[in-house]
DNA sequence: TAAAAATACGAGCGGTCGCTCGTAATATCA
DNA sequence: TGATATTACGAGCGACCGCTCGTATTTTTA
């Protein structure tokens, strides 16, 4: 093993090209588009490369089939929401004010989310098929570990457990809200987002407070 | 006009035996199962009617197609619900401490959606296609309207549109955090169900009291 | 009991799906 | 400049989709 252990999958190391690349990109952007549209389950691969101005041939020859782009889509997702608000994520801050916390964290967060509409639209497709569960759990469990860790900075005090378990309702409180927050309009969005803020900040002044000593 | 203003759809008064309404039942029946199992969009009017012990042609004597089906099993949904648990919708006890009107209103739902999985997942279904959108509008709104109605008796001090707003975000935010209940175990149910009426009472505690003079 | 209506069947139609493959054009390598 | 690998195409395959229709059976009506 020169390099890394082999991985079962057995990738040839094809050597991409800079126009291969290019072309994945535009592949993505149209899957986006076509998921965000139609769903997962209606969305079709042949849709998806015309989108992209590309015939089916092309699009497997970057892509082994329909679950490899939505993995591929969730994963160039994550990682321009990390790099472009990573900050939210930092666990510095522990002395904030929930609300200065809640703040930063979510503004970035809410920006990103209605810049791009696909990645709430997959995110919140219920995962029937196990595919695309499969393809959604990466970015699901990425997010989780920020946030158990932005708590575990804020409220040692508090048993893992129920950390994870506020950890796990806030997330699931904020996906619950973000559809009234993807459809508000601009003039909307305010408001909805200072009571998404408000619901979070309630739950979590009493969450992150449990076991306090003194 | 002897009953009715004609509707646009020209039902011709068909005549429906008892076994025809049997075999409707046992058609939803499969249908709950076959949307719960695949998804709205990959559920097949065969699959549904196949586990009906049914074939394709007698599912389509009762039903116009795929959207109807779904709709006539929402309907039954909310039939049941309302049947079953119409006291968790009731106005009164508007001056019940706010823990306990959750507690009346919440523990009729959540047993409710965890002996219906299929209510659930077809309501979470996020509805791209305008067909299920449509299909499950009526359900969504019959909800929003008794919570609206609730709040009213409760808070009758808060602004209309304030009301709306907290009922909006109270039911997204139990949306939000069903797939937390439906996915618990028995033993673990308990503590997930305290920790989602900590959460709501949180908000609604804050929400409520907006505007409240004195 | 005969006529009419409701229920039941299932082969199969037209269409779309995910995906393949033979072939051609283009870029990199030797 | 050849040789080789990568990118690109698009017709079309087999499977499945929602749904229809001709026909047979059972129940209600008259």
């Amino acid at each position: 093993m020169t390099e890394a252990t082999a991985d079962d999958t057995a990738k040839p190391a094809r050597k991409r090209q800079a126009r291969g690349e290019k072309r994945m990109g535009e592949l993505l952007d149209a899957a986006a588009e076509v998921f965000a549209t139609h769903g997962y389950a209606k969305a079709s691969t042949n849709a998806i490369a015309a989108a992209a101005g590309a015939s089916p041939g092309t699009l497997y020859q970057f892509f082994r089939g329909k679950q490899e782009i939505a993995e591929a889509l969730m994963a160039r997702y994550v990682e321009r929401l990390e790099a472009a608000h990573g900050a939210a994520f930092a666990v510095d801050g522990a002395d904030l004010p929930l609300r200065d916390l809640l703040d930063r964290v979510l503004d970035p967060i809410i920006a990103f989310d209605r810049a791009n509409p696909g990645f709430h639209i997959l995110l919140a497709d219920p995962g029937i098929t196990p595919e695309l569960a499969q393809a959604k759990r990466p970015a699901q469990e990425l997010i989780f570990q920020h946030l158990d860790r932005i708590f575990a900075a804020r409220a040692p005090h508090l048993p893992a457990a129920e950390r994870r378990l506020a950890a796990g309702v806030a997330i699931h409180m904020f996906r619950g809200l973000l559809p009234l927050i993807m459809a508000a309009s601009d003039d909307d969005l305010p408001a909805v987002a200072r009571e998404a803020k408000q619901a979070l900040h309630a739950y979590l002044a009493v969450a992150l407070e449990q076991h306090r000593s003194t």
